[in-house]
DNA sequence: CCCACTCGGATGATGTTG
DNA sequence: CAACATCATCCGAGTGGG
């Protein structure tokens, strides 16, 4: 039993910095890796108070009304004080977490940390908590000299290679799997790597003949091995905290767990069991969201590796993202007619004016802002005075901006930018999704959805499970992508409890929603007001949730925003935390049914 | 090291509506 | 003319790959 009112300080995972003066985002939950030394760590003055300062009772029957226990707010609010919102939070869901943990361990259903109940021992899950056990042996050992390291290093990846050949994995794709991710990696980390590379072998096996793994390729293989291997001694030797190691590395190819027309291989994980469904979850982000943002992700969605899918492998634009789900995968369908997958194949119309030295396939991720007519009309006037072919600096000058804006060609020395119902086209929407509302309104949605046959790519293993339909509640929902994808893969939505603060985006999703569905939906403006009781009277009055569903408002985390970025310390992170509030209330509702 | 890529925003100018 | 919507321009860093 975790006691979360212990007053000891045996969870390292939370030790928080103070900014101390008040300003609210600014306690980064995440940096605290980044070693925050002592003096930053919060002291409690001589009432208890973190921070010196009590805590308003209004703020603490808040929390309460949020569906915490008391002491258990006070006790956050003595760790680390009450001035940042979102670290406030953050540290209660992973009190309640713990504390929910430990409590439905002794009941069948479920335990968190499966080693710390002894029927659990057996070999279902321990396979996918191996890498956690490697840790363990990892803090164990020592690390001091970088011999030492590297003989650990060794031993470690015959270990890791024996695990990945008993498990049915080709030789060769283990010893890739570690190059590409580090010996430090845990087991089902370098799992997800052999299938993302199985998955791209047998992907563009159409061209190519499948010898991939070929002697050639063995000895850069070796190289490549060895210079991760002395940046990582370097790196232990102690300039920095080694957190690109541990960090989740990102799959190349991004290909998800496996994509349509690769039905060769069956691919399985295994979940811990208490996130086992129902309910589905199905939570989306970027990919390249910061540092140690997935891993967050991860940690606080019970440990499930994320899912990375470029829908370039899907249609015609790319867009990577991870997704953390519980769904399962073997018995996936795509989505018919399967989208368009390349730019000629969208728009045949293109090729006219197509120049031979512009060798693009696909199209760069739609954003939510596009070029000006201006930016076009430079291009025009460059390639307008330059010969024909242009010579390589203004090709390499308007390359740069195609990439950049994403610039079809539409006429003779022509670009433009893709119009929405183009954006709409690739993302799988129906046509005129969102017309009616504004054309710079319209970007902004459609540049923040989701890509449909992506995401219907992965929930399609819901048709054969809910041939009746599915109650879904949807968080951050946007302009629907989800509801789209569930319909387009013909599934019934009989309840879908829709939270989303765009007002357009509403009016969006209502439009659709009464064209062309029979069921219930139910509007939520702000996710505030979704409180855990109200979550506990629909899932009362709908008779539980089959899939709860959410995209994450991404403002913070893309790479392209200067503005605060930072991870899971802002505004963004209390959104997620919400997700994960609003889904344990989900389940621990449906457990009591 | 260089360079490509990224579910962006604040600002002031210009256009549109009532 | 005021209020509002749209446009143009500048801005800019973190991450990852070659």
């Amino acid at each position: 039993m975790v006691d979360w009112r212990s007053d000891s300080d045996d969870d390292d995972n939370f030790e928080w910095e103070s900014d101390g003066d008040g300003e609210p985002s600014s306690t980064p939950a995440l940096r605290n890796l980044d070693a925050a030394g002592p003096s930053t760590l919060v002291r409690q003055d001589s009432n208890g108070w973190g921070n010196g300062e009590a805590p308003p009772p209004s703020l603490i029957e808040g929390y309460v009304g949020m569906g915490f226990p008391e002491e258990m707010v006070v006790k956050a609010i003595k760790d680390i004080g009450h001035s940042d919102a979102n670290a406030l939070l953050e540290l209660l869901l992973t009190y309640k977490t713990l504390g929910d943990d430990a409590a439905v361990g002794n009941c069948s259903t479920s335990g968190f940390i499966p080693q710390s109940t002894e029927e659990d021992d057996d070999d279902l899950d321990s396979e996918y908590w191996e890498g956690d056990d490697d840790a363990d042996g990892r803090e164990a050992g020592s690390d001091g000299s970088s011999d030492e390291g590297f003989l650990r290093e060794l031993s470690e990846m015959d270990k890791k290679i024996n695990a990945l050949v008993d498990m049915g994995y080709p030789e060769d794709e283990a010893n890739l799997a570690i190059t590409r991710c580090g010996v430090d990696a845990p087991l089902y980390v370098l799992v997800d790597s052999v299938c993302a590379s199985q998955a791209a072998g047998e992907y563009e096996v159409t061209g190519r003949c499948f010898d991939s793994f070929g002697g050639r390729k063995k000895a850069r293989l070796m190289e490549d091995s060895k210079k991760k291997r002395k940046r990582y001694g370097g790196r232990s030797q102690g300039s920095r905290p080694p957190l690109d190691e541990e960090s989740m590395p990102l799959p190349n190819p991004m290909v998800g767990f496996n994509l349509p027309g690769d039905m060769l291989r069956t691919v399985s994980r295994k979940l811990p069991r208490q996130a086992i469904g129902p309910p589905y979850f199905y939570f989306e982000n970027v990919a390249l969201a910061p540092r140690g943002s997935w891993d967050a992700f991860s940690r606080h969605l019970y440990d499930i590796v994320p899912e990375f899918l470029d829908s370039k492998y899907m249609c015609a634009a790319a867009r990577k993202r991870g997704y953390i789900h519980n769904l399962p995968i073997e018995t996936r369908v795509n989505l018919l007619p399967p989208a368009p997958k390349t730019i000629f194949e969208a728009f045949p119309h293109y090729k006219k004016w197509w120049p031979s030295w512009d060798n693009r396939k696909h199209l760069n991720c739609l954003q939510t802002c596009i070029a000006s007519a201006k930016l076009t009309e430079r291009i025009q006037r460059a390639l307008a005075s330059a010969s024909n072919p242009p010579p390589p600096s203004v090709q390499k000058y308007v390359m740069k901006e195609c990439r950049k804006w994403n610039l079809v060609w539409v006429g003779k020395n022509k670009v433009a930018a893709l119009d929405p119902d183009e954006f709409e086209y690739l993302l799988g929407f129906p046509r005129d999704h969102t017309r009616g509302i504004g054309k710079t309104e319209r970007y902004k949605s459609l540049g923040n959805s989701f890509q449909v046959d992506s995401v219907a790519w992965h929930l399609s293993v819901l048709k054969a499970m809910y041939p009746n339909g599915v109650n879904v509640l949807s968080l951050f929902t946007g302009i629907g992508g989800g509801e789209v994808a569930l319909h387009r893969l013909g599934i019934h939505m009989h309840t879908v409890i829709s939270v989303e603060i765009g007002e357009v985006n509403r009016r969006v999703l209502r439009g659709w929603w009464d064209q062309t569905q029979t069921g219930t939906l139910i509007e939520i403006a702000d996710v505030q007001s979704l409180t855990n009781e109200r979550v506990d009277s629909y899932v009362d009055r709908f008779g539980g949730f089959d899939l709860v569903i959410g995209g994450s408002p991404c403002n913070n985390l893309a790479g392209s925003n200067r503005h605060h970025r930072d991870g899971l310390d802002g505004e963004h992170s209390a959104l997620f935390f919400h997700y994960v509030r609003i889904l344990s209330a989900v389940k621990s509702a449906m457990r009591r049914m």
